[in-house]
DNA sequence: GATTCAATTGAATATCCACTCATACATACC
DNA sequence: GGTATGTATGAGTGGATATTCAATTGAATC
């Protein structure tokens, strides 16, 4: 929430016939609302959802591991990416952070699944944006 | 794609009983198979969405639209981000790219709205990262 | 308990990207 | 046509973020 109102005021001006402070006030507020919506806190957390998404090496780490449908090894994720095994472990814990795998021990290995969430969110991306367009 | 198959193959004779070279051959044969999945044409797609939605500014404006359900013009928008005129139109340029806003111009007044693409998302992400946690 | 191996962590660097400024384009009105 | 206003575009830059390197933790085997 920001900025100058003159340009809204004259765009209220032409959408209303006639346009009185009041009606900026109104306005204002009603796009306030919107913005506010269901709260900043969960508007961050879906944030951070989607900016841990947002990344060729971790999108194609949830990727593989909804396909896979299965619990997959850290060993045999580092095949499927094209960074050092550091870099697979930061890019694991993000993901972990963001609720979209889960970690478990095995021995001295470690297996990560994907989450419902990230289920979901890969089933709607993928319906939505189908081939062409 | 990448990187040694010691580590793997120390897996796998973890996991299977035995495990001889075919063993290991297959296994990155499905690996693979898994991370190809629906092409990689469509998942650069899918990442473009995501790296779309993820980032504030381009994401309020996202849940705004939405929210309005109906189409906002850029002057109200402004109200809405802290940024300049010109890193509004920008980000709105980037949203129209990755398919998730319309815009149309209307006399001298320009006009968006959210696609379904958008509202798909928004409501799914909505809806899986749910307040707590 | 020493060694080996899987995985993680922290710091440093390299890369990228969001934003701003300046400028250009388009529409409306005189 | 000229001016004013709304929006877009391109180049440049500061700040964030992905990746790597080096060192560490923790489990298994001898």
């Amino acid at each position: 929430m920001a900025q100058s109102t003159e340009r809204l005021r004259r765009y209220l001006d032409d959408e209303l016939e006639e346009c009185r402070s009041e009606d900026i006030e109104r306005r204002l507020d009603e796009l306030g609302t919107l913005e506010a919506g269901l709260g900043t806190a969960q508007a961050d957390a879906e944030l951070d959802v989607l900016s841990a998404l947002g990344n060729e090496t971790r999108y194609t780490l949830v990727r593989v591991l909804v396909a896979a449908q299965e619990e997959l090894c850290v060993c045999e994720l580092n095949a499927v990416v094209d960074v050092t095994e550091s870099g697979l472990s930061h890019a694991l814990s993000k993901l972990v952070d963001a609720g979209l795998v889960d970690g478990r021990k095995d021995g001295r290995w470690k297996k990560y699944r994907a989450t419902n969430r990230a289920i979901a969110l890969v089933t709607v991306l993928e319906g939505s944006v189908n081939g062409d367009e």
